[in-house]
DNA sequence: ACATTAAATGTAGTAAAATTACAACTTTCA
DNA sequence: TGAAAGTTGTAATTTTACTACATTTAATGT
């Protein structure tokens, strides 16, 4: 576990010089992974032994040892899970948090994937008769998004986001049919409702929402992500991020599926765009 | 850069005892950093200056500040660099690849903001008379995205994918009014017009763009993101990624802006949102 | 082939860093 | 208030890393 996630958590279990370490080693962990146990002390004001106790209270042998759990924890860019943002917190401090946590999510969203799950969705996928991508409120930009991927590998595909121009587009589809809905929480009653349409026309319904939850009892597949959740600004911020990922996961799949002469075609369909384009000049 | 590979590729600067060392630690660098440089010299067959002379070569100031580069190249595996799908990858490879690329990509981006012009341009959102969001194609997602958040703030937003409507509303936007464009390159010319109508009806123009293209070059304020080209695919997929997470960024800057209060109304229209989902039981 | 020089490696001593043992000081609760 | 548990610091000890120098090995020219 990330070391410096961990620091954040048993502050409670410190005494209050170790929480001075703590404070120092939170504040500056860059500084810290370069320096001596007794430049560190002398940062935190404390003793050295008392910074080797604080290490061994993290479960490490000692302080090299720390460090070196430290230097792990920053070098992989996935630095502090659950970095809040709060109240004073300045542009550069609110910047740092939202792009680190939003990765550190990816994390955790990347080893919550069911392989299988989305191996047999690509294959779905490029056997699709018709693909439809729809999603709400939030998850309406991650299907715009799909949409927009899905379109250039000149498949039927279909987006609205419309509530009833989805119903009846549901209400249409067949045998062979895909249809992948969005949804975070998957408690959204309409968008459950859709896919209960889509299955009684025999669509085969593909639900990118949380485990368990009700839209995902309705879908034929569910790739279930788990994503932290985004509690402090009441807006859906990760979860949105990890959905789109997925979504380059799928469309990568598909291509590859469709093998090396297809992705030529990827190519002619962005070289298309170049008249629509200034020219770059290098 | 990965130490690991650097010893590797560094082998023909290396002299024969080095090479031993070298060899050491490529076999077991698990076992490397935990060890101490006399047992080191002892695996390697050396005397302990030749560990130290070792590691100095390869840009290091000693054998402590050696592991600390190590234990950072080992943490997660072998992180996420030019890791690229390729043709043979299974659901595993790619999906992991995806992710990993993502984040990586994130990191760069994150530090390639430039925090005064988001705190600028937080300013002038907060003040805005009227905020539009307008892009094209895989922006047009992100777009999409940006008018979801914001329309939660209660400010007038707006927000049309069809070409035309943007430029009428842009033609219609006058002092006060803040238009943000997103576009990964930067020479969609329709994009670029489009900023130039705005200014000309004295709106302010924020890009979120690449630098010294020729929209940012038509804008009031650039957000520019340094993103890794996704020259797999063919299309885009990191910079949609960082743009919407520096949507994230903006969105909480301003909620931070408003103060606690304004916190409060947000939670509100949450709730608002609770009758139109099933309820979750625990 | 041998001498001369340069490079590489090791030995031994030194300096620095980390750890331990223990003493002094706080806090807690009867 | 005073004993016990817990916390913190001082000083000594041990471990670790580094430096200076001596020795060996390799390279080059005569």
């Amino acid at each position: 576990m990330n070391i410096l996630e961990k620091i954040a958590q048993s502050k409670s279990a410190f005494s209050k010089s170790e929480k001075k370490v703590a404070e120092v080693i939170l504040a500056n962990p860059q500084t810290a992974i370069h320096s001596s146990i007794a430049t560190l002390a002398k940062m935190s004001d404390v003793s050295e032994p008392t910074v080797n106790r604080f290490c061994r209270r993290l479960d490490t042998k000692g302080y090299p040892d720390f460090k070196l759990h430290l230097a792990q924890s920053l070098a992989n860019g996935t630095p502090y899970v659950n970095r809040h943002v709060d109240e004073g917190d300045g542009p550069q401090e609110y910047t740092n948090k939202i792009f680190e946590s939003t990765m550190a999510s990816l994390e955790v969203a990347r080893q919550s994937v069911d392989i299988n799950v989305v191996n047999r969705v690509v294959d779905l996928l490029t056997q699709a008769q018709k693909i439809s991508f729809f999603g709400l409120g939030a998850s309406a930009s991650v299907a715009h998004d799909a949409l927009n991927k899905f379109f250039r590998f000149n498949v039927p595909v279909v987006y609205f986001e419309d509530i009833l121009m989805q119903r009846m587009s549901c209400m249409n589809s067949s045998d062979g049919d895909v249809v992948v809905l969005f949804s975070h929480t998957g408690r959204t009653k309409s968008l459950v409702e859709i896919a209960q349409i889509a299955r009684h026309n025999d669509a085969t319904v593909v639900g990118i929402t949380s485990a368990g939850s009700p839209l995902a009892n309705e879908c034929s597949y569910v790739l279930s992500l788990e994503v932290p959740e985004d509690t402090d600004m009441y807006m859906p911020m990760a979860s949105r991020i990890a959905q789109l990922t997925l979504v380059d996961v799928l469309a990568t799949g598909f291509t590859l599926r469709r093998g090396n002469k297809f992705r030529e075609n990827l190519k002619r369909v962005k070289d298309t765009l170049r008249n629509s384009r200034y020219e770059k000049r290098d």
